[in-house]
RNA sequence: GGGUUGCUAGCUCAAUGGUAGAGUAUUCGGCUUUUAACCGACUGGUUCUGGGUUCGAGCCCCAGGCAACCCA
């Protein structure tokens, strides 16, 4: 290793003895001491600045049509990633990856010597010092070579960024999940359908923010710390401010903070913005996800069915030249207008439960027992017991886009009570592929009938619930002011992306999915027996003192031939801890 | 929360309880029209972690970690 240094391999040395460079450490080492020696060339392997004037995929798309073997008299300057390289004695190809795909570069000892003629090394650098993965700027002319590829003829280069990591096979990309979503980068730059996934998810929520300006809805920026977390039935993730020295809230929807604009004067209003449920992860749930929430003042949930169509319409079209759509190989027709169908229509239809006639619960529980459906010891009423019905049997039936109309009032907290049909209320939710996408009421703004239902989640919450509400008194307060009648609707982008792009999992979607930490590893630890005081210190730096433990723990931890399973089963999650680093 | 599967070289994957291997990448040599370039040579391992059984464990047993999928 101290014998390379010394000599330039820049320069053609027939002396040097082959060497092994195999493991990440070497790897990394080798191309640590590239950098060095392109400094020794007077270059900088992390350049600042590099002036382009086209990308590759205009360039392929310009120059479609120029036949093998012809050439362009036109200087073109690209900048990009080296995905691969076939080198010659005095002839290099190198693919050369941009934002907007991959061109190839021409590399010819003789014209770049000729050109670079102040670095009489140029070619030699070329073939020594650059690797797969380094960042590189060519200027050129363009030729299609005879072979029938489009290639930038490289007058001179520049080594913009060195790469020390070498990037995963080119030819097996990058599968293994885990790796691909903690390492969302270099999926990015070996999987380039995943770039086109983002691109697209930026696509459709720009189109959907573009549609809502045209219909006058302005957006807004609502708290994402709360004192009290409403607007939803879902456990919120709690955090501490310490200066006002009180326990906040993240949000777990919009929808109070949007109605009180409404209260306020505004007549359209959207928020799109991130959502944060302390739930469990699935291919359809990510702790933050990212929801779009709308609120039209003198609408109800007719008018917003037909604004729901327009808007998954208008992102569609954003990405794809027809409404039928195909997920996960099945087609999807969205074309409007979609089916709307009531929950009882449709549980009747899958079941033969007759939802309007049922006289008392006990009569609906029997029928419904007898149907198969199951009943769990929280379900107390007949539109729990409907929506058990729905959940069970309807719900994922529903593939193609579907409005199911008229929800049970005691699941339904925020809406107003049905005009026509006692115990329902006026709200949809949009289904596609068997899933909740959407969601939409006539929005309650009656205080009275307001505070009695927040009144009854409060209760639940009271008694253990932990996904219940509680009063949000400043709302309520607002309501009493007087709020319009009002459509409100919720749409959860992250799903309508998923449909849009053929995604299966909502992980696929979200750039950098939640994923849990890899178990630390215990560096040392050691315990204050007066103050009964556990302090842990991992490799990775971090000192954690955990309160309260009995000193035959850290007895025990320290006879444990295993400690990081000790540490694991006996003392993470058992005891209050405070971070010290 | 429950179940199933997986975790081995940078990446993709093999390996009856009996010397841990291949392809690719890296390194070195050759080559002026390549497209997963090719030819030749050399390397590269905490088999996720900790115990146990065994003469011997990547493989069997126990416990744990992480992930994917399914279910609730």
């Amino acid at each position: 290793m101290s014998s390379k240094s010394s000599q330039n391999p820049a320069s053609d040395n027939p002396n040097k003895q082959p060497e092994s460079k195999s493991t990440l450490d070497e790897i990394r080492a080798t191309r640590l001491e590239k950098v060095e020696q392109l400094k020794q060339e007077g270059l900088n392997p992390f350049a600042y600045k590099w002036e382009l004037t086209h990308h590759a995929a205009e360039l392929q798309e310009t120059y479609a049509d120029l036949a093998a073997g012809e050439e362009v008299d036109i200087t073109v300057s690209i900048a990009g990633r080296i995905t691969a390289r076939r080198v010659f004695g005095k002839l290099a190809f190198f693919n050369l990856q941009d934002e907007s795909g991959t061109i190839q570069l021409y590399l010819d000892k003789k014209q770049i010597q000729a050109k670079m003629s102040d670095l009489p090394n140029a070619f030699n650098i070329l073939k020594k010092l650059t690797d797969v993965g380094d960042i590189i700027g060519a200027k050129g002319t363009i030729k299609r070579t005879e072979k029938g590829e489009l290639s930038v003829k490289v007058n001179e280069f520049e080594m913009l960024t060195k790469s020390l990591l070498p990037l995963p096979d080119k030819w097996h990309g990058l599968t293994d999940t885990e790796k691909r979503y903690r390492q969302r980068y270099v999926d990015l730059i070996v999987n380039p359908p995943v770039r086109e996934t983002f691109r697209r998810r930026a696509k459709i929520t720009a189109a959907i923010r573009r549609y809502l300006d045209e219909q006058g809805f302005i957006e807004f920026e609502t708290p994402t710390l709360l004192g009290e977390a409403g607007g939803a039935d879902a456990r919120p993730f709690i955090t501490y401010h310490n200066a006002l020295q009180m326990e906040l809230y993240l949000r777990i929807a919009t929808e109070l903070h949007l109605k009180r604009l409404i209260v306020g004067g505004f007549e359209k209003v959207f928020e799109i913005g991130r959502i944060f449920r302390n739930e469990g992860i699935s291919t359809r749930h990510n702790p933050e996800f990212t929801g779009l929430e709308l609120y039209q003042a003198y609408a109800d949930y007719n008018d917003i069915m037909i604004l729901t169509e327009n808007i998954v319409i208008a992102a569609a079209s954003e990405v794809f030249d027809t409404l039928k759509v195909s997920y996960q190989n099945t087609e999807i027709d969205l074309n409007p207008p979609w089916r709307r169908v009531t929950m009882t229509q449709l549980v009747f239809d899958a079941t033969g439960l007759d939802f309007e006639n049922f006289q008392s619960f006990t009569d609906a529980e029997a029928a419904a027992k007898e149907a198969g459906i199951e009943i769990s010891d929280n379900c107390k009423t007949i539109g729990q017991l409907l929506n058990e019905c729905f959940e069970q049997r309807v719900e994922e039936t529903l593939i193609q886009p579907t409005f199911v109309l008229d929800y049970p009032k005691e699941i339904s907290p925020l809406s107003k009570p049905h005009r026509t049909k006692p115990g329902l209320v006026e709200r949809f939710e949009l289904f596609i592929v068997g899933r909740e996408t959407a969601n939409s009421f006539s929005e309650l703004n009656d205080p009275i009938d307001q505070r009695e239902r927040l009144e009854i989640q409060a209760a639940k919450k009271a008694a253990g619930d932990l996904e219940a509400q509680g009063v949000d008194e400043d709302f309520l307060a607002a309501l009493e002011y007087g709020m319009p009648p009002t459509g409100g609707l919720g749409i959860g982008i992250d799903r309508l992306v998923m449909l849009l792009t053929d995604s299966p999992s909502i992980r696929d979607v979200i750039a950098f999915p939640l994923l849990k930490n890899t178990s630390a590893v215990i560096q040392s630890f050691d315990y204050d027996s007066e103050k009964k005081i556990l302090k842990v210190e991992f490799v990775n730096g971090s000192i954690y003192k955990y309160n309260d433990v009995p000193e035959e723990i850290y007895t025990e931890m320290k006879a444990t031939p295993s400690l990081g399973q000790f540490f694991n089963s006996r003392v993470r999650d058992k005891y209050g801890f405070d971070r010290e680093k």
